[in-house]
DNA sequence: CTTGCAATGACTGAT
DNA sequence: TCATTGCAAG
């Protein structure tokens, strides 16, 4: 390993990083272009920092994965030593304020135990209410709700100021749900009940706690007088305002970030938050990192002739001066499963031809389901791989079980764990009893666990039976409170898992999946041993301690040895950040990337290119683009069309190498024929029978607001999402509500007050 | 209360 | 295709 510490780090910088790393003082915004070294720049300025005299306990760096963070932390670590370097607050959002909020929960009536909820402890205590509230759970669908109460929570606004918000209602009522607020209302309370926070809620609470808590603000205010943030162009509002508070005394800020790789706003990512800096921060100093080291001058000029399709963003020319390289390959084939055999054929090849390991290769695509015919063809011939993202280890079931037993040791009013176990292993008490347990805890306004904890407090009208079985649950439960904070992590962790009985259930299963299951749990209970081993000498590791962020790790967080030399498969969104010298970027097919969720609107549409740009701007040495002409959705066969993302590459960038097929036993070797461009075959077949739900250019239904006070059912409209409808029935004198039929969609209740409607004739 | 089978609907993306 | 849900019978 080099010694960095011995070495003047400064001199490695090109001019304009390093100017970037020595404007210590003030707000500075680092627009970094794809592969331009961000990385680097961050890691230097913090080592300059503290090289400067300011101490790592001053620091805080947000990262957009807690692996960067530890991977930064190293890297400063050997400049400046890693005793200084492990000072600094280095994590993502959400751990790093997890933590915070951990030391002052109280002040927000939360207990310092509280549970995380991840996503699916969230949507299945919304699938809960909404059933307990009598709705339909076709029209508010658990997801759709979380998603809504997500935003929401990521613009700050709470479960009251959602009922007062009249736009919200309005929008609401206008989508045939008009009582979202109620589960929001009913939502926010049991959580708070449980004693629980979701992933918005940790942003949202410090929001809450910054400002309702002044002490608690100047706190921190004066220990982060330097505060950096990785990847701004995806945070949102709640994340933004939380960083505005913090840097509002010392404004020393440093936000790094490229507008051109946003692909969060899903999330709640908030480009305008990188656009308005100069607003917030008028005397701040701008950087641009242009200079592209990661990847071919093929590679780099199709990216920027992809993205210079989008109309939105901010002016920069990024470049290189690396070698031309490779054209970009783009291969079509049959199947998706052909597109599998053939990406696999190719990286066989390139393997032998460039002397490259395996975790030089990556396949990237738009969902997680496109894995399968990767994977299939890699083991097929024996090629090693690792699927990143998808269902990470602590998201499988029988691990989330057991830690839902741990989770009830740390807090017993976990509602979420405690509806998951109560029954796990059977101990006979059905779902009618739990309802009742609900019912009553909704009734007295309590926590479940109060109610099952105390029976001569709160009764209830289960049968004597069940209520003596789920006392002996109680009794069990208690046994691990008392156990929380006397003897270490594993002790108890192995306690649990043989008395609650799930190690028995799962030993007794003998199926590969029932093996394989027993074989995760003791995984699990190996890493909290190796938890254990590793606190400080005279400490002990609680249980509590292990689980204080369980919720927020991820797959790329406990990465193994094991799996060094293997390809990298993974979605385009869990690529971000990363580089390989080849990379797959497969699927390449309209509906599928863009995803047709995404072709509703520019912005849409303009996310899914960025994602584009993400995938090619891994690339270092060879980008291959694949798309088939048919796969399998939902067990049937569906045709295809390539996607427009790759007409939309400068076409003296790319290099078509199309299999052959036929009759034809043997392709060539690697199952491929190559053809230059000239070739007589069209590259693409025509698109006419695409949708056209929206354009590109937004003309298509731009639209001329009509005066709508004498609209007449029977009128023909034009809507600038919807296009063009019928009137088929119209509220109110003067009309207020207007039903309108749209072929496309079906009919739609709009406001007249909100909707913006061409009237036709 | 549990089990087993038929019917159903889901595929963006992830802290 | 796969996982979850609903329903009938034990």
């Amino acid at each position: 390993m080099i010694n960095f510490a011995d070495m003047d780090y400064l001199s490695t910088l090109n001019a304009e990083q390093l100017a970037a790393v020595k404007n210590t003082e003030g707000p500075t915004m680092v627009i970094a272009g794809a592969g331009s070294g961000k990385t680097r720049v961050l890691t230097y300025r913090i080592a300059h920092l503290i090289r400067n005299g300011i101490d790592a306990f001053n620091i805080l760096a947000l990262t957009f994965t807690n692996k960067a963070a530890r991977e930064m932390k190293n890297r400063i670590g050997q400049i400046i030593g890693d005793s200084e370097a492990k000072n600094v607050t280095m994590g993502t959002f959400h751990s790093v304020f997890a933590r915070i909020l951990r030391n002052h929960s109280q002040k927000l009536g939360y207990p310092s135990n509280f549970t995380i909820y991840d996503t699916q402890d969230s949507k299945s205590l919304l699938k809960a209410i909404i059933k307990e509230l009598n709705l339909d759970d076709k029209t508010y669908k658990p997801a759709l709700v979380y998603g809504r109460i997500s935003s929401a929570k990521n613009n700050l606004i709470s479960a009251a100021g959602y009922e007062a918000n009249t736009d919200i209602i309005a929008e609401d009522r206008m989508s045939a749900k008009p009582r979202l607020f109620e589960i929001y209302k009913a939502y926010e309370k049991r959580c708070f009940m449980a004693g629980a926070m979701d992933f918005d809620d940790l942003l949202f609470k410090t929001n809450v706690l910054l400002r309702d808590h002044p002490d608690v603000l100047h706190y921190y205010q004066h220990k982060f007088k330097y505060i950096l943030v990785d990847e701004y162009q995806d945070t949102n509002y709640s994340q933004y305002l939380i960083v505005k508070k913090l840097a509002a005394v010392y404004m020393n800020l440093c936000v790094v970030g490229d507008d051109a790789q946003s692909i969060y706003s899903f999330r709640g990512a908030n480009i305008e938050n990188i656009l308005n800096f100069k607003n917030d921060y008028p005397d701040y100093k701008v950087f641009k990192l242009e200079q592209n080291y990661r990847s071919t001058k093929n590679i780099v000029e199709a990216a920027n002739s992809v993205i210079a399709k989008n109309k939105d963003q901010i002016q920069k020319t990024v470049w290189t001066d690396n070698v031309e390289g490779n054209r970009i390959k783009v291969v079509r084939t049959l199947t998706d499963n052909e597109e599998g055999k053939v990406v696999t054929n190719l990286i066989y090849e390139t393997k032998q031809n460039e002397q490259a390991n395996n975790s030089d290769f990556a396949i990237l695509y738009r969902t997680n389901a496109q894995s399968r015919s990767f994977e299939e063809a890699l083991r097929k011939i024996n090629l090693p791989y690792k699927i990143y993202g998808g269902l990470s280890f602590y998201q499988r079931k029988e691990i989330k079980d057991l830690i839902a037993y741990f989770r009830l040791a740390a807090n017993p009013n976990d509602e979420e764990a405690l509806k998951r176990v109560i029954n796990y292993p059977k101990r006979g008490i059905g779902e009618s009893s739990f309802e009742k347990v609900i019912i009553a805890a909704n009734h007295y306004a309590v926590s479940l666990w109060d109610v099952i904890s105390k029976p001569g407090e709160y009764p209830t009208d289960i049968p004597s039976g069940a209520m003596n079985k789920i006392s002996a649950f109680v009794t069990t439960i208690e046994s691990y409170q008392v156990q929380l904070n006397k003897i270490d992590a594993f002790e108890l962790a192995q306690t649990i898992s043989k008395s609650s009985g799930i190690l028995k259930e799962l030993y007794d299963d003998k199926s590969p999946e029932g093996v394989s299951r027993y074989e995760n749990i003791q995984a699990l209970l190996a890493g909290i041993k190796e938890f254990t081993e590793n606190v400080g000498e005279n400490e002990v590791g609680y249980l509590s301690d292990f689980m204080i962020d369980v919720a927020l790790l991820t797959d790329a967080d406990n990465e193994k040895d094991e799996n060094k030399d293997k390809i990298s498969l993974m979605t385009i969104h869990a690529s971000k950040g990363l580089e390989f010298p080849f990379v797959y970027v497969v699927g390449l097919e309209e509906n599928l990337f863009p995803s047709q969720m995404a072709l509703h609107s520019r912005p849409e549409l303009e996310e899914e290119r960025r994602l584009f740009y993400v995938a090619l701007t891994r690339a270092e040495k060879q980008a291959t683009l694949t798309y088939a002409t048919s796969r399998y959705r939902y067990g049937n066969v569906i045709t295809s069309e390539p996607s427009r993302f790759i007409e939309e590459i400068d076409e003296m960038h790319l290099e078509v190498a199309n299999p052959t097929r036929g009759s034809g036993v043997s392709l060539n070797q690697y199952g491929l024929e190559r053809r230059i461009n000239k070739t007589k075959e069209p590259l693409f077949t025509t698109r006419k029978n695409l949708k056209k739900i929206v354009t590109e250019n937004d003309e298509v239904n731009e639209i001329t607001p009509s005066d709508l006070t004498d609209i007449k059912v029977g009128y023909n409209v034009k809507h600038e999402r919807y296009g063009k409808g019928k009137v088929v029935g119209l509220e109110g004198t003067p009309p207020m509500k207007a039903t309108v039929f749209f072929p496309q969609v079906g009919n739609k209740q709009l406001l007249l007050k909100f909707a913006k409607l061409e009237i036709l004739d």
